[in-house]
DNA sequence: AGACCGATAATTGGATCCAATCACTGAAAT
DNA sequence: ATTTCAGTGATTGGATCCAATTATCGGTCT
């Protein structure tokens, strides 16, 4: 299983996605294509298709003739986002608990675990990626490609900001807690503790990345 | 109030929109570039960089190496944004009712009365438009441009196969009885009737529709 | 001093050209 | 007859080049 080489395009796509989500592209700041086309050893035709992606993830925005710039995130964005996040997680998670079977638990228990590891290590880009796979291995589930499609979305848009939260040692110590609660609920199938708790998890995470963003 | 000079890609964006809704571009079909581009009138570059837009909103599909497919909609899919539109309109229309002014209250009614115009044409391109405009009104009035971009999305991965729908003079009957349902809901700032008329609105279109898809 | 205007540099948008990949045809081998 | 393989044509992906637009910087006028 050997990974088929990628287009140029996409290998660009997934390093704008680094360098937006650990800051090297900062926020409000303009992405000037010539600059990066060389850094990332190509043109800017493969470049400009990546942008063209991320501006319809909202990750970028883009004024014609002017460029592209790196997505700034109002307190009011912000807080939209969340309450999208929280009526289609909802639906991910009330539709994952009609189809979970014992062999998914196991799996997702498994990942629960890796974010307990990477948790104590302290590196935030780990605990990010972990993070992630845990609780997207549970919206997998819904079987609503669409659905997962936008939520991964949503995530994206929040994660240059979400880092912040995952340096803070009482919150990584909370987030593992609010997990167990998670898979708890989750082998026992019970849909309106999966989505309380889904629920607080979030909750907790937008106080903390708000305060961020007001800075 | 003039319109400024679009950009190439904006303006074969639309185009595309066009001739995918109107079926120029039927669903499956290869978008061959060379052909598209020479039709257009401009070179392959804008035509890309329009057809990863219209990717991003689902309306095409991307096979490296393959090209562009317009997406075809399966009944699940269909089933999916039905269900992912329900969850999102609710929390619009919601919104909007928080927000709503008298004068606000004028313009939808203003906008109802185009469909009705439209209608009695039989115009289907007319009545979809109309119809669009009359339903985002409402949304806009949520105030929340994220929310708004994917109910667009949404829509618009519907709308080759909606059309249909208003070609029935039964269903174009039914959705001017259903928008005075909404219209009333929406002067009472009745919520829960506004979201239930909005609820049997898109059932009555989503049974419709499918039977066109299962074909 | 500050606003306005024009030339110039920087940057983006678009066209053309070349390279890489894929689909298709047809012939040969089993 | 079916499968496999090679070669060819068609199509996409990417690089380079040119045009159009915008921003910047000086200078001029009030």
């Amino acid at each position: 299983m050997n990974t088929k080489p990628l287009t140029a395009q996409e290998e660009v796509l997934a390093l704008l996605r680094v360098e937006i989500l650990t800051g090297s592209l900062q926020p409000g700041q303009q992405i000037v294509q010539d600059v990066l086309a060389e850094r990332f050893g190509v043109s800017r035709v493969p470049l400009r298709e990546a942008l063209k992606i991320l501006e319809g993830e909202g990750q970028v925005t883009h004024h014609p003739h002017r460029g592209y710039f790196v997505a700034e995130l109002s307190i009011g964005d912000l807080h939209e986002v969340y309450r999208l996040r929280a009526l289609l997680e909802r639906e991910a998670v009330t539709a994952a608990v009609a189809n979970i079977t014992d062999r998914d638990l196991i799996t997702i228990t498994e990942l629960a675990k890796e974010v307990r590891k990477a948790a104590s290590t302290g590196e935030v880009l780990a605990i990010t990626a972990a993070n992630r796979a845990f609780h997207f291995a549970i919206f997998e589930l819904s079987e609503m490609p669409r659905l997962i499609r936008l939520l991964r979305q949503l995530w994206d848009t929040t994660d240059v900001y979400r880092s912040v939260y995952f340096s803070s040692a009482t919150n990584r110590e909370r987030i593992l807690l609010e997990h167990d609660e998670i898979l708890d609920a989750l082998c026992a199938r019970n849909v309106a503790r999966l989505v309380q708790w889904h629920d607080t998890h979030r909750d907790n995470s937008v106080s903390s990345v708000s305060a961020v963003i007001a800075r």
